[in-house]
DNA sequence: AATGAATGAGATTTCATTCAT
DNA sequence: AATGAATGAAATCTCATTCAT
């Protein structure tokens, strides 16, 4: 399987940093492979086109992005400390590999429909673990039982994704990790007293 | 000054329509110029290229979004209600315009990084109305007052613009305004029962 | 007769100003039009397209060249004065006048082989009158009999002609006039001892 | 090296045919290319550009054109050999390539400054071997000591120039090379008896 | 498996000219 | 006579993808 091959993952590096440092539109095919030490043609032997690079990309560094917030989350065991590890370990991995937050908060939103189509069947992990501990917090008697699902885990991604954008535009300045705290608060408590 | 002669609006108008249609990349000039009715160098007595067709689209067309809002905002005579009507107004004014809610949530965020940060000014206006609102609810002693106030402006246009998007990419085959009581209920009082 | 109108003058005035100014190719119309005060429209009325604006400004101004031209040599009674003057009038024409020296030495020579025939047609009067210097001069017996007037008329054209160009392409930083004694030299004697 | 390539040359030349048939602006990069037998893309990764071409073209030729002058020179002993021996050359190289003559001495001035100013750098080395000539020639006692080399490498140029102008222009209906002998009488002995 | 030279479609923008007022 | 808003044709160059080696 081309997958575990090493200049399949090599390919997918290269693009991250050929992306963060040049920006999606100005990343083409031939800088891609100039970075990842192969020629052009050599691309098309591990990914169908273009496309296929940045969706394989975002399958691959979200595949782990998510894997590692299920990791952490089994260690707690009630959906407000899930949902702060949540939090944290997004936060977390952004914020600990600063080219890969730029592809994914900035240049990747360039793509078309079609590819933003692509990337959020990948988010559906993502959101499938907010819907768990949801239910959680709900069965535990934390959370509101007639909250709308669908609709809060939307709101949680949105509310998430916005604030690491803004992190990402102004140029990392701030500890992006040391706002989790202040984040799971309004999640949980809202803005009431 | 040119801003006020019907063939700006005209080409404003059918930029949008175009794009809403062909989406952002397939948006040629001679398409639009097409759609509004004039040569495709009249464009170009009306707007510097074609980046500024779009600048120009967005700072129109969100400067009434934002005046609406404010104008039904100075009705309401508390934090809570102003809050509510925010949501709603912007709500309903995407729902009202389809093709203006494709363009704003998905074909204008393909644009590149300085046409964003254009874009981001803009928005400036939209947030300044969530500060006011946010530290209204803190004299009323509504909201807590500890709240970090840029933190969560930022969060609560990721709300809201993540269900925008996500009703948007799902076809607006469900009624969007008919979400403002959960959004609202959400962002002030969180998860928690 | 248009030609005698004050715009006619006028236009063709600002066009060596803009040409001068400007480079051949980035003098369109337009700037002409406003140099001269007018509105792009009016152009049309005095000069049939943008070529003729080129052709007629070389047809006033080298009519007036080959003019005082010939004014000055009338007042020599040898075919050597006669050279001489006309080499000093030649030279001192375009040292007088800085703009006109950069459009008819670099700037017309851009314009296409079309433009270039019909300013051949004007050249033809300056070429009449080497001409009958030449004829003069070997009448009076000091010139070779034999000479081939049309290619020594050539050879005279091209030999002031370049002289002037390479002053104007060197910024016009040494007196051009002051050169006519060794040219006229060289003409009559050439290059032997 | 890409100028040993063989499509380096082959554009050239199609460059060179293109431009005499057409005339400079008629001479889009797609009629070159497919002269050539190549793609329009193909033409950019031998050339940075348009002007590359014409840059290049000129280089390529006057570089071949100044170093046959150079060899047929080196043959002779007197600077008047020499002398005669230029011209004749000039003539010849010019008379044996019309389409190179054209493009030389009517479409390629039709270029804007900047391309006119690497076109002279070019011509510093044809320059250069009249310098020679014109020392020899002093040295030797032939030609008067005091002459202003440099006006007068000018003024030969001109004169040469203007002669093949002149030629291409009558559209080369008559012997250019047999005018050598009348051409070197003249810059070598002027007009007197 | 790998290369990299070659391909060729496609879009923005300028500006001379027109013509209704 | 004068205006100036509107027209629309036309050309360079980029870059994803292919395929012969």
């Amino acid at each position: 399987m081309k997958k575990n091959k090493p200049k399949y993952k090599q390919i997918i590096d290269a693009a991250v940093e050929v992306i963060a440092e040049n920006g999606y539109h100005a990343s083409q095919v031939s800088k891609i492979a100039k970075k990842a030490g192969v020629a052009d043609g050599t691309i098309y032997l591990y990914f169908k086109n273009k496309e296929d690079i940045l969706v394989s990309l975002f399958q691959e560094k979200m595949g782990q992005f998510v894997e590692r917030i299920k990791e952490d989350i089994e260690k707690k065991d009630n959906a407000s400390d899930k949902l702060y590890s949540l939090i944290q370990m997004h936060f977390r991995q952004l914020a600990e590999n600063h080219n890969l937050a730029i592809v994914t908060q900035l240049e990747l939103r360039q793509s078309n429909k079609d590819l933003r189509l692509k990337i959020n069947d990948v988010l559906k992990g993502y959101l499938g673990i907010v819907d768990e501990i949801l239910k959680e917090g709900i069965e535990e008697g934390l959370y509101h039982p007639e909250i709308n699902i669908k609709l809060v885990r939307q709101m949680i991604f949105g509310t998430l994704d916005e604030v690491v954008t803004n992190w990402v535009m102004k140029e990392q300045r701030y500890n992006l990790v040391s706002q989790t705290k202040d984040v799971h608060h309004f999640i949980t408590n809202g803005l009431i007293k």
